[in-house]
DNA sequence: ATAAACTTTCAATAGTTATTGAAAGTTTAA
DNA sequence: TTAAACTTTCAATAACTATTGAAAGTTTAT
């Protein structure tokens, strides 16, 4: 495997896992591409490289940028706009949890919340009910925490010694 | 807010939820149904409270089978076939888990594995995506296992301990 | 103030994924 | 063995999501 097609696979790969971590194809292309580049990229590169539309490039470079992902870079003497992506994994990841934990675990946590505090009226099925997202909402609520407390260590020493505690 | 809104609310949430933990809709809701219900459930009795299809009801059935985390349950006397969840949020937690590493995370972390394996031709962008592709690759590799090992602890007390020490 | 260089927006459309429903398949009871 | 009760399959289609591309908008240099 030499340079072009490793990069071929990192990117399209990255790219269709986008889904795990909840962001579309090109936007994971687009994020893997700037992951792996030695400088700043302009959307012409961008488009050109991953055969995309200047629109498409456009509106995930934008919402990569709301993810604080991206970042515009302006190169002094260029016209254009230049972009980078956070470079440090550990960084990154911290990122992304914290915006999944915002956009779509805390809303959860919240609707489990207020179902598993409606009025018990004594009947078999309501008391399962709330049993059931009671659980759900505590294990919702554990888990977020972790990731995010895991996630937020400055140093990977910790997760590291952890990881190795609970083998 | 009574029982019948509140399991409403609980299913359509947690069937949205489904791309979370990477399943859709029908799969998320039909499992939420019987998660909170107290005995199991027909498929006639799914597609009537879900309003949905019995060809879709069946197919989302054998899904959510194949993942395990539903069993068919034979009643004795009855021609049917009723349908249980798994109730245990922690076996569910693992269940899935396990599921979704081994499907979606496992298959990425060998691309990542070959990509940044590839042979330093010497040049900055090889270094970069050989560097990077391994930042990653170990990222992904630590991630996978935490959750396994964390996920697979019989006992919940290690989790609440850790959740502790690393706050 | 003008126009070239560049970016954003968004209606149209392509592409993908989910859902239906009816025919085919299976199981059970008599 | 027959037929009723039930489940599965799958081609058709609906619903949703992503992408294009050209017009509108913005910025910069002169």
């Amino acid at each position: 495997m030499n340079y072009a097609e490793a990069k071929t696979k990192f990117v399209s790969t990255w790219g269709s896992l986008g889904s795990l971590w909840g962001i579309n194809k090109a936007m994971a292309q687009i994020q893997a591409l700037l992951f792996i580049s030695t400088k700043p990229l302009s959307m012409e590169d961008i488009m050109e490289d991953l055969k995309i539309s200047r629109g498409n490039t456009s509106m995930n470079l934008r919402q990569l940028m709301d993810w604080g992902i991206v970042t515009k870079e302006i190169i002094p003497g260029e016209r254009k706009e230049y972009f980078t992506t956070e470079k440090d994994v550990q960084e990154l990841a911290r990122t992304i949890a914290k915006e999944r934990s915002r956009r779509e675990i805390q809303p959860v946590i919240k609707v489990l919340k207020d179902v598993s505090s409606i009025k018990d009226d004594g009947t078999e099925k309501t008391k399962e009910l709330i049993k059931q997202t009671k659980a759900l909402h505590d294990l919702t609520e554990t888990a977020d925490d972790m990731i995010n407390k895991l996630v937020s260590q400055k140093q990977n020493w910790i997760t590291k010694s952890l990881l190795k505690l609970i083998k």
